[in-house]
Parts: C-alpha cells; structure tokens; sequence
DNA sequence: TTGTACGCGTTATCAA
DNA sequence: TTGATAACGCGTACAA
C-alpha cells in the first residue's frame, strides 16, 4: 500500500514536468482522485448497475479531468474476443480493390471485427514489412502477396493468411480467386463470334499467371494462329501502363483486329493508344476488359468487360478467414471463386 | 518441413477434439512443453542473443508444435509505442476517397502507426457506430463525419479526432479542409472569362455547404442573375446522382450554359445526362467538376475540374493527429487547407 | 545461459 | 454499494 503511494507520487512529479509529454492517466489515478477503488471506477465507466449515482458521477468526473482512456491492451488482456484482420492491398489507385476491400470490411463488421489496411503498391519488400507488423498485430492476414508461399510464412510467424486470387494449385495456403479461364472463354468466345480471327493480349507484370496461360490456350482451341508474340507486357497495371503495352503490340502485330486486356484499365489504355494511332474503336480494333470497372461504363465507346463482383470476393475472403479460425477446412474449389461475366458494351 | 507436417497433424487431431475450440497457447504452454522458464520462451521467440541455439530450437519447436503466438495485448501492455488510428471513409466506391485514405496510410506507415478503416457509407448511425468502437480501440480517429459536433463527442469519449473537410469556423474539433471558396473562384472565373453568364449548380446532399455559398457569393461579385433555383440537388454523390441532379436542372433552366459540379462524379453524371439530352458539351454546355480524379481525362470530353491533392489531405490529417498527441496546437487555417488547382481540360 | 519475481492496466470473483 | 485480491499473458531487471 505505501509502495503504491510512493509509486503515485513519483509519477505525479513526473507529471507536472514542463515540455514532455505525461504519462496516460489509469484505472488507478482516477480511483485515487476520485477517492474509490479501482474497481468502482471500472463499473462506473463501464456502465454497470451496481453503483451508487453520486459515486458513479464523482469517478467519471475525475475520469474527465484526468482525460482518462481505458487502455485497449488491458482491456483486450482479460475481455477475449476482439479480432482484428489485416488486410493488404496492392494498390489503392485502381477502384478494384478498393472495391474488394469494401466487400472485406463489410463481411468483416458484420462479424464484429476490424480490420487494419496496409498499402503495399505491388512491392514484395512492403508485403513482408506489412505482414512482419500485421504477424504480429492481427490474428488473420488476407490480401494480394506477389512472394512466394516460404517466403510468405517465414514473415507470418503462424498467423492465418488467406490469399486473393490464387488458385488453391498455386499456393498452400487458403485462398479466394477468380475463375480467369471461366472468364478467359467468353471473352474469346465473344470476340472470335464477332469474326475476329488476329487477337492480342495485353498482359500485366507480377499479375497472375492464368489469364495469359487460359489466353493462349483458348487461342489454340479455336485455331487462331496466336502466340507468345501476340502477348505484350504492360509495365503496370494502369491506362498508362495500357498504353505503352498497346503501342508496343501495334509495332510488333499492326495485323491486330482484337485485343484482350488484362483488367479495365489496361484496356482502357489501350483504347487510348489505339485512337491516338488513328485506329477506331470498335471498327478497326475491338478492345476487351477484364474486371467489370464502373469506369468502363464511363469511357467512349463503353467497355466490353468481364465483370466480377468483387465485393464478393472480399466478403469470400473473410469467410475463409473464419473458417481457418474455427479450425474448420476452408473452402475449396468453386465455392471459393468468383466467376466472371460478360457484358457486352460498344468496345468489342 | 518435418515441422509444417507435425503443425498439420496437431490442429487435425485438436480438431476431432469434441469440446470445441479450445484455448489458445501461452508462453507459459510452450515453457512446459519445452520444459524450460517462461523466460526462455520469450528469448527464443523474439530471437534475444542471451540464448543457448540447442534450447532455442527446441522452445521454438514446441511453439511451433502449440501453434503459439504471443498475444499482442500482453505485449502492447507491456511494450508501450503501438499506435492505431481509426479511419473512417464514406463511400469507397468514389475514388476520391481511397486516395485520401492513401495519404493517411502512407503517412500513418512512416510513423509507424497502424490504421483501420470503416466504412461509413454516408449513414450517421453507422458513422456513431465507427465511433462507438473506434473510441475504444483505436488512438485517435480521422475521417469524415456528418454527424454534428456534440454527437461525435458524445460518441468519442476524449479520443483525439481529426475532422476532414469542415473549415474550423464549423466544428471545434481539429480539421483538415480544401478551400472551397478558392477552387470556386477559379472555377467561375474561368467559366465567365469564356463568356457563359447563366451557370448552374449541381449541389450534393450532405454535402460540405461551403461549395454551394460559394457559388453564390462568386456568382454575386461576376454580376450574374444567378440565384438558389439555379442550384439542383444531387441524391447521391455519384455518376447517377449526377444524371438525376442535371436533369432537373436542365428542367428548370433550360437557358443553363455551363454547370459547376460538386464533385467529379456529378459532373461526369451531368455530362452524360445533357448529351442523352442532346446537348452537346462543350459546344452547347459546358461542364465543371471538382476533385481531380483520374478518371476525369479518360472520359469524352476531358472533364475540367479543380484538383485536389487527396493523397496531401490525408497527410495532413496524420500531422493533425500527431499534434494532438503531443499535446501540441493543431494546425489551422491555410496550413491545413488543400487549395484546389484549376486543370483545363475539354468540357470547360 | 537460465530462472525468479514483479509490473503493465483492466476486469471478475468474492467477501465486507 | 463497495473494496481487496486474483487472474489475464508477456517483458525485463536481477539473481543464480
């Protein structure tokens, strides 16, 4: 008991030091202000009956003067049941995700948790920074990660992760995707269905994978003479990106009728590139999207687009979260993909 | 390897557990297992030197084993610095807002500080709902609040808030803020310098008033008859809320030359709603937004419209919380306004 | 190198 | 209605 006084004492002194900043007042000098013990003022901030009015009064006005704060840590120590998810985005500047990022903090609060975002602009150096602080500040991960699955669990000490857009075949961990081939099929269909015969494919660095590979192999299927020279890489996934890949494909296949681009974006760039070389749109080229942006109702002529929902995609990945939290398996397969749909508008 | 595949087998058999979900592993579980202190635990985890290599695979084994991870509100107790700042944005599919909330993360990052976000839809309940936890878990909270200032202080219980966009002439709580009145006055200006006399309004509910007074006092000081019938309302903040807005206007003013939007989304709504019209813009009406997206130079015309630096409010709203943390005066006046930039582009 | 003992701020239990 | 005491899980002097 002395102890503690002397304890209080000490930091009452260090409070009143001039020019550095005080110490967050506790449970314990509210009481002892307030002249209560701990626990009054405990039920009295937290709304319990069993007080009297007057001292229930006294506490929170002591609380008030000393702008006291119940600290999160202590409480979140003896009160189970917070949960945080982190979520990490790769970038904030394409309405995709944030988009998804709706769909995961609405699955999220429905839930009752919150959820930390962290911007990690496609950089693998900031996906570890991101989960080495989120490893340790959140009890989930879900998000888009370039980096390989070792090097993923080497910075997630554990932690439950669930990746977007991977299939299950690309990684080990629980995952949420889209069906790019589902998607890749129609939009050749479409174009092939409208005569084209000469389609290219704007592709995106560090995207995934499958729509190139679902690309070349629907090309194969309807015998269209396309190959790895009909793929132009797009330096970011962006209209300016979209149109240094189509300048790129126009020099190397000037032959092109269609071309098929990796998201709306791209494709909108490409649009761009395409009218800036006098090449109109649709007539003498048609340009396909993928994603379904509000965007590509927006431009002139309206974007051709595979449309996915992508608030869905967020809410899926939160579902798997909480499956991998119960320690039940996470979903697998078609349960855990979104599959694209064509809506067909003026540009293909 | 050997490891990953015994970490499997325990959480299958833990799964066949009927009990349930059982409790998670402390440092103390690990300690036993590994038939070592706490202490030791500790060291190995969090790879101190002070540690024999053969006991520190061992500890780190068996936490592995356990599945363990230190439970972040013990250590956030003990281990003062980890901040976490709430966000709270109204309406993520408008892309101004993921961009402010860039500039928070970006700026939330460097100091180390953690974010999370909320989504508030543009609803005041759920804004009070943000508040009602963030309040408790969070340091501080910046975000956009319609909700008047008693109400948020209501909620906030002595959470530091920073306030976006309201002029601190509307609140007493910090803010960061665009100057209004000065993107308005260019935006006139340029619209009377190219001759137009009879400019509309597309206003947006809940939206800052400033805009809207704005226009009036510029309309004032250019001489126009220009008054509130002249001002439509839009029912959202969006491309549709924009179509809806213009059409009334153009109801009831079909003499209308030129149109300030309050947002860009509106603006490209009245864009489209005036051609569906048959109105051609710009050559028989000329369009003005507000905002600077990105998305203005990708429709047809080029939307003028006076940009914002978003990613610099979101900044700037980081500063203001680090000032209230250190008990220092936050910013005011132009220091924390973003002045608006007049971009010219085709609509205009 | 390892272990002991204590403090961090809060809530819950039980006794007064 | 109030208060003392014991967790909660972790880090860190300090002692061994």
């Amino acid at each position: 008991m002395l102890s503690v006084l002397a304890d209080d004492q000490q930091r009452e002194s260090g409070l009143g030091r001039p020019g550095g900043a005080r110490r967050r007042a506790t449970i314990h000098d509210v009481a002892k202000l307030a002249g209560v013990s701990r626990q009054t003022v405990s039920r009295a901030v937290n709304d319990k009956c069993e007080i009297d009015p007057g001292t229930k009064e006294r506490v929170l006005e002591a609380a008030r003067l000393l702008d006291y704060r119940p600290s999160r840590f202590a409480r979140g120590l003896v009160r189970k049941g917070t949960v945080t998810a982190g979520l990490v985005i790769p970038d904030l500047m394409n309405p995709f995700f944030p988009e998804v990022a709706a769909g995961v903090l609405e699955a999220a609060e429905l839930r009752g948790w919150q959820v930390v975002v962290w911007d990690s602009r496609t950089d693998e150096a900031r996906e570890r920074e991101a989960l080495d602080v989120l490893s340790h500040q959140a009890d989930a991960v879900v998000g888009y990660f370039r980096s390989p699955d070792d090097e993923l669990a080497r910075h997630l000490g554990g932690v439950p992760l669930v990746l977007l857009e991977r299939g299950p075949q690309h990684t080990r961990f629980a995952a949420v995707g889209i069906d790019a081939a589902a998607g890749v099929e129609q939009g050749m269909a479409h174009l092939v269905r409208a005569g084209h015969r000469r389609i290219g494919m704007l592709d995106g660095v560090h995207g995934p994978a499958p729509r190139r590979q679902a690309f070349l192999a629907e090309a194969r299927r309807h015998g269209l003479s396309v190959d790895d020279g009909w793929i132009a890489m797009c330096p970011e996934h962006s209209v300016a990106g979209g149109e240094e890949g189509m300048a790129r494909l126009l020099d190397a296949r000037p032959e092109l009728t269609a071309v098929f681009g990796f998201n709306d974006l791209i494709a909108v760039g490409a649009m761009r590139a395409a009218r800036r070389r006098g090449r109109r749109v649709p007539e003498e080229l048609a340009v396909l999207g993928f994603d379904g942006l509000s965007l590509g109702e927006l431009v002139d002529p309206g974007l051709t687009t595979l449309h996915i929902d992508k608030r869905r995609l967020g809410r899926l990945a939160v579902e798997q979260v909480a499956r991998l939290r119960a320690g039940e398996e996470p979903m697998n397969g078609t349960d855990a993909w979104v599959i694209p749909e064509l809506v067909v508008r003026a540009s293909a």
